[in-house]
DNA sequence: GCAAAATGTCAAG
DNA sequence: TTGACCTTTTGCA
C-alpha cells in the first residue's frame, strides 16, 4: 500500500528499531546479494524518506528503496522466521528481524548518486520545509491535467492513485482541468489538504480521507470501505450527492471522480 | 489451479 | 501510449 505516508511510516519504525544498531544484511533470494554485502555488518546511522523513496545510512552508502506497487516490509521480534519465497532483502539487529519483497528498487547509492535521485523529485508535503511554492508555479505553468499533475512526482513526491482521487473530490475539483487554470489560493488550499491527509496516513498506517460524519452509514459494524470517497468507488453512489462514482483510465491508472461534485 | 488486479515507475515506440 | 517488471492476494472455476 506504498503512497508516501507508507514510506515515512517506514522510515520511522526503522528507526525506532534500527538506528543505532549494527545489522546482519542478506538477500536469501539472491537478487540483491552484492548489495547486501556492501553493508552487511555495519551499524544504521539513520533513516530517511522522500516521497515514494526510503532510505538507509550506513557509513558512506545509502540503501535506496521504491516499493513499487507490490513491495511490502515485514518486521519483528527475533527469532525471525525462515526465510521464505522471493525474500530480497533481510536483515537482523540482536533484537529485531526485517523483511523485504518484491521492491522496484532496492539498490546501494553513493552520496552523489542520492543527490541525483533527489533532483528528479518535487517537494514533498511530509517533509520538514517544502518548497510550496515550486509546487504552485509548475502548476500554473502547465498545460496539463491536474489530475495528471499530482501523479507525477516530479511536481510533488509521495502523491499516488489515492490521494489523487481523494484530495480533488475533498477540494471540489475536475481532475481534468489543465493547471494553469486555477487560482493560486486553491493550489495553496489543496496542498494544505495533502499535509493533513498525508499525515494522518501517516499516523494511521492506512488512507483515510473521508469526514467521520460520511463514514459508517450502515449501523451496526464498521466497514473499512468507507475510508475513501471515490477511490474504487466506481458506479456506486457519490457519498455526498448520490451521483454515480466514475472511472476511466488515465495514462495507465485507473482515475476516480464525481461528475457532480468535481464539475 | 489459474487469471487478474493492486496505493508505481521506466523505457521503447 | 503501451508493455515490462517486481510479488502477493483475491476471486472465480
Amino acid at each position: 500500500m506504498p503512497e508516501g505516508h507508507t514510506i515515512h511510516r517506514l522510515a520511522r519504525r526503522h528507526d525506532q528499531l534500527f538506528v543505532g544498531q549494527r545489522v546482519e544484511v542478506s538477500s536469501p533470494q539472491g537478487r540483491f546479494a552484492e548489495g547486501a554485502a556492501l553493508i552487511d555488518g555495519q551499524v544504521l546511522e539513520r533513516t530517511d524518506a522522500w516521497g515514494k523513496h526510503l532510505f538507509h545510512r550506513y557509513d558512506d552508502l545509502w540503501l535506496h528503496i521504491h516499493l513499487g506497487l507490490y513491495g511490502k516490509f515485514r518486521d519483528g521480534e527475533l527469532p525471525a522466521p525462515e526465510p521464505q519465497g522471493a525474500l530480497r532483502l533481510r536483515l537482523l539487529s540482536p533484537t529485531h528481524w526485517l523483511e523485504l519483497r518484491g521492491p522496484t528498487a532496492c539498490e546501494i547509492l553513493t552520496d552523489p548518486e542520492r543527490d541525483h535521485l533527489l533532483t528528479r523529485l518535487g517537494p514533498d508535503p511530509l517533509r520538514k520545509r517544502p518548497d510550496i511554492d515550486a509546487f504552485i508555479d509548475r502548476v500554473l505553468r502547465s498545460r496539463a491535467p491536474i489530475g495528471t499533475m499530482l501523479m507525477d512526482q516530479a511536481v510533488i513526491a509521495g502523491v499516488g492513485n489515492v490521494y489523487r482521487a481523494e484530495v480533488l473530490f475533498r477540494q471540489g475539483l475536475s481532475p481534468f482541468r489543465p493547471g494553469r487554470e486555477h487560482h493560486e489560493a486553491v493550489l495553496r488550499a489543496m496542498w494544505e489538504d495533502l499535509v493533513v491527509l498525508l499525515r494522518s496516513g501517516v499516523r494511521a498506517g492506512r488512507i483515510i480521507t473521508t469526514a467521520p460524519e460520511d463514514r459508517e452509514r450502515r449501523s451496526g459494524r464498521a466497514r473499512r470501505v468507507d475510508a475513501h470517497y471515490v477511490y474504487g468507488r466506481a458506479g456506486q453512489p457519490c457519498r455526498r450527492c448520490g451521483t454515480e462514482v466514475e472511472d476511466t483510465q488515465v495514462a495507465g491508472r485507473r482515475l476516480f471522480w464525481c461528475p457532480t461534485c468535481q464539475p
